[in-house]
DNA sequence: GTTGACGTTTACGTTAACGTAAACGTCAAT
DNA sequence: ATTGACGTTTACGTTAACGTAAACGTCAAC
């Protein structure tokens, strides 16, 4: 019942990731590719820590919103310890100010396309109603 | 003061939108090759009416929400005059309702992401706060 | 009458995000 | 010792959404 049955500590392999998030293995190597995960290897195989799994999710989260790859890896770049100089910090404010921005027009389309899609039903309700005559 | 200086109802040319919305007639032309849009023709020339207009909207929305054309096309499709037969209505109130779901699914993603940036002001400007030593 | 702004079609090029196949290693089970 | 499940690398293929260039028509302006 333990979803890494022989590992002691916390960790995933590969195909375990693959399945819980219902991507193919493939995919997880092409985000390592591009930089976005960095697991560790015993040995030849990769080794996914929990932190690799959040950023998975991430990720995924990402892709649902629409953002790219690169994207996606701006905004798990704003996550971690903020490790440079003033001015580096500051443009990081910036870019957080401006992703956030960038939500909140999501969120408005996101409004407007519900009512639209609420009007749809009521369009369509009313087109049912007109068949049962 | 006129954006349809010359015309004489309702309608705009091809440039005219591109400029509104921000895009090449390039990817006008795309969308209509796709069948998302159908303008009229006055001579070889397209003319948009307001309704074209909407749906370029429609489409760019779509976008920023990260939906593919086939997927604005879907919403596009809602909208207009639900024409077909009981068992077409009723599979569109599905897809309506799919559609509504998955916009509920980005909104509680962006409401985390949101949470998440929130985090990462806090530890950057905390980090701006280490540099005043 | 030619220049320039705007329009057209046709077609090849490009980038992102994977899919898919080949060819192979490893380890537990039969 | 061979089968099967899982892992690996390398590499070519694919789809979506345009970009870009070529080559041309049209119409008002100079």
């Amino acid at each position: 019942m333990n979803a890494t049955a022989t590992n002691s500590a916390d960790s995933y392999s590969i195909s375990e990731l693959a399945q819980e998030f219902g991507i193919t293995t493939r995919t997880i190597r092409f985000y390592e590719d591009k930089g976005l995960i960095s697991p560790e290897r015993r040995g030849q195989t990769r080794v996914y820590s929990p932190e690799d799994r959040v950023r998975l999710k991430l990720i995924l989260r990402g892709k649902r919103l629409g953002f790219s790859l690169d994207e996606s890896r701006e905004i798990i770049d704003m996550y971690d310890p903020a490790h440079g100089n003033l001015e580096q910090l500051s443009r990081l404010l910036e870019r957080i100010e401006s992703k956030r921005e960038q939500l909140r027009q999501q969120q408005r389309d996101i409004e407007k396309m519900l009512a639209q899609l609420d009007e749809a039903t009521a369009r369509t309700q009313a087109a049912l109603k007109e068949h049962s005559n």
